[in-house]
RNA sequence: GGAGAGGUGGCAGAGUGGUCGAAUGCGGCGGUCUUGAAAACCGUUGAUCUUCACGGAUCCGGGGGUUCGAAUCCCUCCCUCUCCGCCA
């Protein structure tokens, strides 16, 4: 969420940033400026009485100390009344302090200055294209079919387990899966990232830490005995290990890698769009999280957009980057670059990766620190992207790659698989 | 799952109703001494809110309560450790 000082003291520019992502603030920020203006006047008084609260306490204890019971108990009585008046203003005070809250948590992070104005993701801006779209044969299977013609994965089989959305891998198809995720997980630890191997259940605290509580708590699955919830991705846990921490300057900035399974519920879902491996239920992913200084964070983006870019590159893949426009980027994120794989038989752009710079936003929820040079605390940067996302790499890897005597393997990825190709 | 012990500042560790935001040690920072360093000595060293400032308020695992007054008493939740049981 914004630091409310941020708001107070910069409404219009709120107002202004937040246009671009079509979101109306001026009701909730004057909302949010008044309810702020009456929390301090509260606490103000509460402060007052407290302290004179404080003061004849200390009196009375000397009083009573001195044996001067007559006096001590007459004080006790006053005592008593203050104490009935700060129990109000506490209560008041909660009260507006909650309803602060309530709206602030509603403010969507402001949007970095080259956000493209925009509604939907035909607004986003293409800022990269590389690599050459493979010519299929009129023939070429999409890769759900190839799943079945190969063995290497089986969705029948996970819907009969589980349901639809939790895919088995099978053989060269498990290998496959196998060899992406040490790749990955490779590559970032060669540009310096510690690698963790993080909980895949979460507590509530770390869920509301990193966005995903209140507002998307249905994409999560929640296991209710143990009031845990499975992530939806490794940032959540990866994040949350610096949820009130405050870090060195010099620990600045923090590179962290994790491969996991990730898990959505993707309620409402439906259709084309998530056949096969387009959309699952559970997938796997490495994630890469930096948390970063401030004056450094947007070098550190394109620094990540490049490593991720690197990756597909070397996986030989057709990508693209796009910068979300306004409507598209999401509520936490002040600067977005999406990466899409051609996947050449379905003749479709699939995201594979979204790197983000959340400046601030995140980490004023979750009250992630650093002290400067100064000696003051100040809150950090937090940033995260996919390196990358498995499965619509895999669906791409095989439409793209398919030949009459089996698919090919791009060469950076043979020493992991141990193979050259995927054969019957 | 059963029984017990415990959660205090960066760390260790006192403190069991009133000048305790908290002794002491270590660590960190600054200084004296030194050609330099070490040692020794002296000083300093948490966070949040609020105020132009002085100052004030809050925080001893989280939440609630008793009391004029709570780190200290009570309730509740969470966590850690030890023993037993179970177990990849």
């Amino acid at each position: 969420m914004l630091q409310l000082s941020f708001v107070r003291e910069n409404k219009q520019r709120v107002i202004d940033r937040l246009a671009v992502k079509n979101f109306d603030a001026a009701a909730l920020v004057d909302d949010i400026l008044s309810i702020d203006k009456q929390r301090r006047n509260i606490q103000k008084t509460l402060d007052d009485t407290l302290s004179a609260a404080n003061l004849m306490a200390k009196e009375i204890g000397r009083l009573f100390k001195s044996g001067q019971r007559e006096d001590a108990e007459q004080k006790r009585q006053e005592s008593t009344q203050l104490k009935q008046k700060t129990k109000e203003l506490e209560h008041k005070l909660n009260e507006l302090v909650s309803a602060m809250n309530e709206k602030l948590v509603e403010l969507p992070n402001i949007p970095h200055e080259s956000v493209p104005p925009g509604n939907s993701d035909k607004d986003n801006e293409l800022i990269f294209e590389a690599g050459e779209m493979p010519i299929l044969p009129e023939s070429a299977l999409p890769h759900w079919d190839l799943a079945i013609k190969y063995g290497i994965i089986d969705f029948d089989l996970g819907s009969k387990v589980t349901g639809a959305g939790f895919p088995f891998y099978r053989g060269q198809g498990a290998r496959l899966q196998r060899a992406l995720i040490n790749f990955f997980l490779d590559e970032a630890i060669k540009r310096g990232y510690l690698e963790y191997q993080p909980p895949l259940l979460v507590n509530e605290d770390s869920g509301y830490g990193t966005g995903q509580l209140p507002d998307k708590e249905g994409q999560m699955y929640f296991v209710g005995e143990d009031k845990l919830y499975l992530i939806p991705t490794a940032e959540v846990p990866i994040t949350n290990i610096y949820r009130n921490v405050i870090l060195k300057e010099d620990d600045l900035p923090v590179k962290n890698v994790a491969y996991s399974s990730c898990f959505r519920r993707e309620a409402g879902s439906y259709g084309k769009e998530v056949r096969g491996l387009n959309r699952l239920h559970q997938f796997d992913k490495v994630e890469i999280v930096q948390i970063a200084h401030p004056a450094e964070s947007y070098n550190i983006l394109e620094e990540m957009k490049d490593q991720v870019a690197d990756l597909l590159r070397k996986l030989e893949l057709p990508f693209r980057i796009v910068k979300l426009c306004g409507g598209d980027i999401s509520f936490t994120s002040a600067l977005t670059y999406d990466f899409e794989v051609y996947s050449a038989a379905q003749k479709r752009w699939l995201e594979v990766s979204s790197v983000s710079n959340f400046e601030s936003f995140q980490a004023n929820r979750m009250k992630l620190r650093f002290k400067n040079k100064e000696g003051k605390t100040q809150l950090a940067h937090t940033l995260n992207g996919s390196a990358l996302a498995l499965p619509r790499v895999v669906a791409a890897l095989l439409e793209n790659n398919q030949k009459e005597d089996g698919i090919y393997i791009p060469e950076a990825l043979r020493t992991y698989t141990g193979f050259g190709k995927i054969v019957k």
